[in-house]
DNA sequence: GCGGATCAC
DNA sequence: TATGGTGATCCGC
């Protein structure tokens, strides 16, 4: 009550100094990504911050900051609780589970995931080659879609606010998206998804998933050399770069990706020893499925940070956690996730949803509600 | 069964 | 001035 803090501040554990609040400030937008290596982190988490409290939007992450925090405190009681012998009959519970994972462990098939380098700002850099080596964002002030690689070097990236990039990166250009462009460029893209893999599972307009085990036993071609020719020829045909991540399933594959993002390959073997060793000190972010949240639990209630730590603390884990996310947590260090085609699914749910400013009387709630309702019912 | 939280793009 | 939209899953109640 008597810290010199003042309100309206985001306030972690204590740890962090009284006199640099932002160092508690948790954003996205410091973690590592591709073509941010050099960024000063530092005063990219200031920036955010200082534009950032007071408004709206940081008192809700304030709300949610004191609720994982809470959920942290009462797993980390919930830990306490245990004694040696129960985590010993959880430990044997997970070697069960262990074992079973293991027999479904399949090295039989050659995935490989292809991301799009940068894809909307390429394409507008394609159609408008005066913003080559520029830093460029596609977006708005609101928020901003892709950033090219000139502008990630000033800590500028997806899902930032565009203000608060402007003032990271003051000659930042803004390009407006243009999805109808960017839905054509990925459909020329997909013809040459297809030729490799014609059930190749597309994620979104810049990345997809390829089955591409016949394709290298057809033609006898190494997995290496069959990433390199698609890449090729994604290129030839629209002048676009990708990156390409090979290994024995999707879960790895989509890590492999980023290794050598942009314009780059790097391929994990069909080997069991391979696959461990390569998971091993991988951080558990890096997995599909773990954000902020998961990452901050697993470290800060079990010392868990790379996915081989998934194995050491799997008495814990079970003991923790519902059987469901104790078989994902498992398989994540095991390596293991994703290697037959899934059946195609239909859609399960269509919704519209709009953010917008302050309404305070019933007739203005109602005709935004009517304006959602109406956008819906278009839509079904 | 529902709403909130989390996650991915 | 200003921090998105869509779809999915899991969990707790």
């Amino acid at each position: 009550d008597h810290s010199p803090r003042s309100e309206g501040e985001v306030v972690r554990g204590g740890s962090t100094d009284p006199n640099q609040p932002w160092q508690a400030y948790h954003t996205v937008f410091t973690n590592a990504k591709a073509g941010m290596d050099g960024v000063d982190k530092e005063k990219v988490q200031r920036v955010v911050y200082e534009m950032s409290k007071g408004s709206k939007y940081f008192e809700n992450e304030k709300r949610r900051e004191a609720l994982v925090m809470q959920k942290i405190q009462h797993m980390k009681s919930q830990s306490a609780l245990l004694t040696d012998s129960d985590v010993k009959n959880h430990e044997k519970a997970a070697d069960i589970k262990i074992k079973n994972l293991e027999t479904q462990r399949d090295l039989s098939r050659i995935w490989m995931h292809v991301d799009l380098d940068a894809f909307y700002a390429a394409v507008e850099t394609l159609e408008n080659p005066t913003l080559a080596g520029k830093p460029m964002a596609v977006g708005g002030m609101s928020m901003i879609c892709t950033a090219n690689y000139e502008a990630r070097k000033f800590g500028v990236r997806a899902a930032m606010p565009g203000f608060i990039a402007c003032r990271l990166c003051p000659d930042l250009i803004f390009v407006s998206p243009n999805f109808e462009k960017y839905t054509s460029y990925s459909e020329k893209v997909r013809q040459v998804f297809h030729d490799y893999d014609p059930n190749f599972l597309a994620r979104s307009l810049d990345e997809a998933y390829l089955d591409i085990t016949d394709q290298c036993l057809s033609r006898n071609m190494s997995s290496e050399e069959v990433a390199e020719e698609l890449r090729r020829r994604v290129y030839d045909l629209t002048g676009l770069t990708c990156s390409a991540g090979v290994a024995p399933n999707r879960m790895i594959a989509k890590v492999c990706s980023d290794v050598n993002k942009p314009n780059g390959q790097f391929i994990v073997p069909n080997d069991r020893a391979a696959v461990m060793a390569f998971v091993s000190s991988l951080p558990i972010r890096k997995i599909g499925g773990i954000g902020k949240v998961t990452e901050r639990i697993l470290k800060e209630v079990l010392s868990v940070s790379v996915c081989e730590d998934l194995i050491d603390k799997r008495g814990l884990i079970s003991a923790l956690f519902s059987s469901i996310s104790t078989d994902f947590f498992l398989s994540v260090g095991l390596g293991i996730g994703g290697s037959t085609t899934p059946v195609e699914e239909p859609r399960k749910s269509l919704s519209c949803e709009r953010t917008f400013s302050e309404i305070s009387h019933e007739d203005g709630l109602f005709a935004k509600l009517e304006e959602l309702a109406d956008n819906l019912a278009r839509e079904l």
